[in-house]
DNA sequence: ATAGGGTTAG
């Protein structure tokens, strides 16, 4: 036969075609031999056995194993190097699944595997993050009496670390007889992989005890982990090790060095290593253009932006694009934010989910909510981040309802709600009271393990105080095996809002005495801890202590809590002269704190005053006008009252209507005043026409003055009757059992009339009701409010 | 080696 007599010219030419990798010609002969052998050359295994050796040499695993497996299957169990690399050209890029398979398939082939082909099986599993598979391969391996090898386990730590299975790669690890420097990096890296940066350390500095040397991949691998602890000192020592080793020229290293200095604020020297490197890829820029948006440089990262373009001439990579669109959103301008929008469309990148979320999430950090909102509804592809990004924007753009809905639309989508979703949902429950959902989204972290994390238990603190539940969030503080300044800030501040200003101190002091340092944001807290619980001496003595014993510099914010304590104290003289003793030019909300306070202590003349100064100031809030009308109607000069209103409507200001709302069964019933339009309104109005009776006997007097409207005294008595807080409490005694607690938010400060009602309502029904309203929670029982009078 | 979502105050 002519085949026969030519098959070695096709093997010298196959081999020229593997050592020269040159597919295009290898496919040519491939094609040639099936048509001289009639599609019959399969019975030379020589030429099947080439043929697989250059598919692979080509990276064509799917077309090497195609032509492997029809070499009859007693040779091919001879041929143990073509599993193994086809195996590692799956492995390489893909697809993983069938380096899987052909593990097995090997296995079941009766081939004994080796140590060549672990490394790479086990590879493939992990790029799948399938832990099942790579278990079993474990147990197999061990059978085989490979459990020592160097490189095999190796390839087991590498494996069970990029999975999340620290432990059992410890346990390898440690049993592992010797160790190469390839060894401790898969340790090191996997450390650094999942954040635990002290690990990782501490584990570079034992490799040295053991005298293997760090390599310039040991010092990349931990540099992230670095940054991301934001351990600047490490990463100078880091930096010094680099220089002394010479690895500091390396791109990569230099990459990773700059990386960790602008992660830890310290720009100066990120620019110096930039600057000193002689080659910079595009990974490089972007970790420098991220450097300077991090540093708070954003316009120096968007100058090098536009330099690197006009200059060199790389096309930014979707990942560049993510940065400079998070420097976008930093600088708060949406200008600058459509134009990259556009550009994003020009690039093509509109179809990356990254860039997209990131385009999101700049739409909502801009405060544009409304174009957050129609861009993630034209998103085709949504996942966990595009959920979490419009739902926290929804939250701080102050629309808790939308973003709720769209938590549980994603529930819906099949998304699954990750930690950064949970850290949006809780601010939701904490701005509309919503306990149970709150309850609901509590047991789904702790089955999901988010609760480990302290931000999460943070946001816990934070919405079972909001949901006057501050005995939970005592017990999630307790709980906690770390603590940050935003826990102990979160505590207080629930303590505060409750008036209870004793145990607020007294967390503090806690804090104090085990090493934390307050911060500005905690003497806030503690300041209006103390205002809402005229705790004045200790807000006094805090105010000071924390410019001279804690370094901080008062803010305009703290000047308010001071300003509101005296005043509400009824220190009116003191607070006015306070206010003339700030280093700052007062502004409204200053005068407002006072405002506040004259209509409290029904002080006309310095209500006059301080309106004035407000006016003065520019445009009012509809607040002032409110406190200003209350006080005159107060002292009966209707005159003024009038005046006042007049003018309110004059300048186009409306008093925004009262709203307060409950939770029942998981559901958010929000009720305005004067509201009809709930399905069981007129059980309603019959539960509040019995009360009112009640209510009379024990001697209450509906309080006029609280009705602004200018109406017959009967039509007063009915408007305040349907003050949207007694629709929502009347609405909460009809649908909860009677010894449940009811729990009712409003959107304004409580009115005063309510406020007495429902002291009375609590004797009527022996049931306890709370209502938080913009600054604190009032809890009545058997009539009488927490607060003290005190709001 | 670079990269998207996040908690406390007012």
């Amino acid at each position: 036969m002519r085949l026969v007599s030519n098959i070695n010219n096709y093997v010298q030419l196959l081999e020229a075609c593997i050592a020269s990798k040159s597919l295009k010609q290898g496919k040519t002969i491939h094609q040639h031999l099936l048509k001289l052998s009639n599609n019959d050359f399969s019975t030379q295994s020589l030429l099947l056995d080439k043929l697989t050796r250059l598919y692979i040499s080509c990276n064509k695993p799917q077309l090497a194993e195609r032509v492997f497996n029809r070499i009859p299957i007693s040779e091919r169990r001879n041929k143990t190097i073509l599993w193994n690399q086809t195996i590692r050209a799956y492995a390489w890029d893909g697809p993983f699944e069938k380096a899987i398979d052909l593990y097995y398939g090997m296995v079941d082939s009766g081939v004994v595997p080796t140590k060549f082909t672990y490394p790479f099986v086990l590879k493939a599993c992990s790029a799948l993050q399938d832990v099942e598979n790579g278990v079993k391969i474990h147990g197999h391996l061990k059978r085989l009496d490979l459990g020592c090898d160097i490189y095999v386990c190796t390839a087991l730590v590498d494996f069970y670390m990029k999975c999340g299975y620290l432990v059992e790669a410890m346990e390898v690890f440690d049993r592992m007889l010797e160790r190469d420097v390839v060894a401790w990096n898969a340790m090191i890296s996997g450390f650094s992989l999942h954040g635990f940066c002290w690990n990782a350390t501490r584990l570079v500095s034992e490799m040295q005890q053991m005298g293997v040397n760090p390599n310039s991949s040991t010092v990349v691998a931990i540099l992230p982990a670095i940054g991301e602890a934001g351990r600047w000192r490490d990463g100078k020592a880091i930096h010094g090790f680099c220089l002394r080793r010479g690895f500091d020229g390396e791109e990569v290293v230099g990459t990773g060095l700059l990386d960790v200095y602008g992660k830890c604020g310290w720009l100066v020297y990120a620019r110096r290593i930039f600057g000193a490197l002689k080659f910079k890829n595009e990974i490089t820029w972007t970790a420098m253009i991220g450097a300077c948006v991090t540093c708070d440089a954003t316009g120096e990262g968007l100058d090098l932006f536009r330099k690197m373009r006009v200059e060199v001439g790389v096309s930014p990579s979707p990942v560049m694009l993510a940065t400079v669109i998070r420097g976008c959103a930093k600088l708060n301008d949406l200008n600058i934010g459509r134009q990259i929008y556009c550009y994003t469309i020009k690039l093509g990148y509109l179809s990356d989910l990254m860039v997209s979320n990131t385009l999101l999430s700049m739409y909502a950090k801009c405060g544009s909510i409304n174009d957050a909102m129609r861009f993630f509804e034209e998103m085709r592809v949504k996942d966990s981040v595009s959920y979490s990004a419009i739902i926290s924007g929804s939250v701080q753009n102050g629309n808790a309802e939308d973003a709720l809905q769209i938590f549980l639309k994603m529930q819906l989508s099949g998304v699954e709600p990750e930690l950064a979703t949970m850290m949006g949902f809780f601010p939701i429950c904490s701005r509309l009271a919503a306990l149970q959902h709150g309850i609901c989204g509590h047991g789904y972290s702790i089955v999901r393990g988010f609760t480990g994390d302290v931000s999460i238990c943070n946001a816990l603190i934070d919405m079972y105080a909001k949901c006057g539940k501050i005995d939970m969030s005592r017990l999630v503080f307790d709980k906690m095996c770390e603590r940050d300044v935003v826990s102990w800030n979160a505590m207080i501040v629930g303590y505060g809002i409750h008036g209870l200003g004793r145990e607020a101190i007294s967390v503090f002091h806690e804090m104090l005495n085990v090493g934390k340092k307050p911060d500005d944001i905690t003497f806030i807290a503690l300041l209006s801890a103390c205002s809402h619980s005229g705790l004045v001496n200790e807000g006094k003595h805090w105010f000071l202590s924390m410019t001279q014993e804690y370094n901080i510099v008062p803010r305009m914010d703290h000047y308010f809590c001071m300003v509101d304590l005296l005043g509400r104290a009824g220190l009116l003289d003191e607070a006015r002269h306070f206010i003339s003793g700030m280093p700052y030019e007062p502004d409204a909300h200053i005068w407002t704190a006072l405002l506040a306070a004259c209509r409290i202590y029904k002080n006309i003349e310095l209500a006059e005053e301080v309106s004035n100064r407000i006016q003065s100031l520019g445009p009012e809030s509809t607040g002032n006008f409110v406190l200003l009308f209350n006080l005159y109607t107060t002292a009966q000069r209707w005159d003024d009252a009038a005046h006042i209103r007049i003018k309110q409507k004059d300048l186009g200001f409306k008093k925004s209507p009262g709203c307060s709302w409950l939770e029942v069964n998981g559901i958010v019933h929000a009720f305005v005043g004067g509201d009809g339009s709930h399905p069981q309104s007129a059980k309603i109005n019959k539960k509040l026409e019995e009360l009112l009776a009640e209510m009379k006997i024990l001697g209450y007097k509906p309080e006029s003055n609280f009705v602004y409207q200018d109406v017959e005294e009967e039509e007063k008595e009915k408007i305040l009757l349907h003050h949207s807080e007694k629709l929502a409490v009347a609405f909460g005694i009809i649908s909860l059992k009677p010894n449940k607690p009811i729990l009712v938010t409003k959107n304004l400060r409580v009115c005063g009339d309510c406020h007495t009602a429902l002291k009375y309502i609590t004797i009527i029904t022996k049931r306890e009701i709370t209502v938080r309203d913009t600054s604190r929670f009032h809890h009545f029982r058997n009539g009488i409010c927490s607060c003290g009078e005190f709001w």
